[in-house]
DNA sequence: CGAATTAGGTTGACAATGTCCACTATGCCA
DNA sequence: TGGCATAGTGGACATTGTCAACCTAATTCG
């Protein structure tokens, strides 16, 4: 029972994501064009790896609250890079998706976080962080 | 050139970090038992990790700023789970370690970490989470 | 030696995020 | 129709993050 042996693996986590963040931070220039956070590019670059989805959703698949999910969204949707409609199918549901605007900051939030992540992934391979990539995936 | 191909990490990363930020809510009973708020119980696990350490060391691993580092340290001195002791060698210093409370109290967090960890990386084999902790301690 | 510079910490002020909880409006169902 | 669950909104408050000014102990160098 090597029950606190991975725990190690939260740390890891926690050290990787706030490195991204700031390698980010730095050259935040390029990250922080439109004034989006961290939070807001965030939320971006999910939208543009999803899709159109429901603010549920959303909130689910990023781990946070609905309420900051709501507040997130309306400071995005009033800069102009998403866009948020109620279902045609559920009077309930608000189903948000990236504008063009949006879609243009993504292209350079991704280049940014790419450069960053290259720079974080330089000590393994290439074969190794498909590996993570695919290790990663099957988890989430 | 793949360049943009590997930003998924981050965004998985973040969705990693975050579930296993939320299954400690959960079952906050336990983490929070000492009013060490997430973040305390982070710091609290890494210096159970690294020993004792200057502060401008922790903020480093952490990746968090000085001065973040300086007030939480600050709130678990008052409840007495780590000691601060300035260098004797280097007067700027301050050294940071565990207390008898803060050995005990990192133990249940190992606990509650592990349980959480456990669920999350139910996906994968034992031997892959070896591979995505040897992975990651190359990357960091 | 002594002035200038660097490094580790501390503090203040303010922005961004997270967390809870109450509340509205739909949809669902029996 | 009368509950009851779900999606989203908004308020209030705690925690965390960020930036800049400041202090003190090393270190450097003329």
């Amino acid at each position: 029972m090597k029950k606190t042996e991975d725990t190690g693996l939260a740390l890891l986590f926690d050290r990787l994501m706030r490195s991204i963040h700031f390698g980010l931070q730095q050259q935040s220039g390029d990250f922080d064009r439109k004034g989006v956070g961290p939070g807001g590019g965030m939320l971006l670059l999910t939208l543009a790896d999803v899709g159109e989805v429901s603010q549920n959703e959303l909130s689910k698949r990023m781990v946070r609250d609905k309420s900051q999910m709501t507040r997130m969204i309306q400071g995005l949707e009033d800069k102009g890079l998403v866009r948020r409609e109620t279902s045609k199918s559920d009077g309930r549901v608000v189903m948000v998706s990236l504008t063009a605007a949006g879609t243009q900051v993504v292209e350079e939030l991704l280049e940014a976080v790419a450069s960053v992540i290259g720079d974080l992934l330089a000590p393994i391979s290439a074969s190794e962080t498909q590996l993570l990539k695919q290790l990663l995936s099957r988890v989430v």
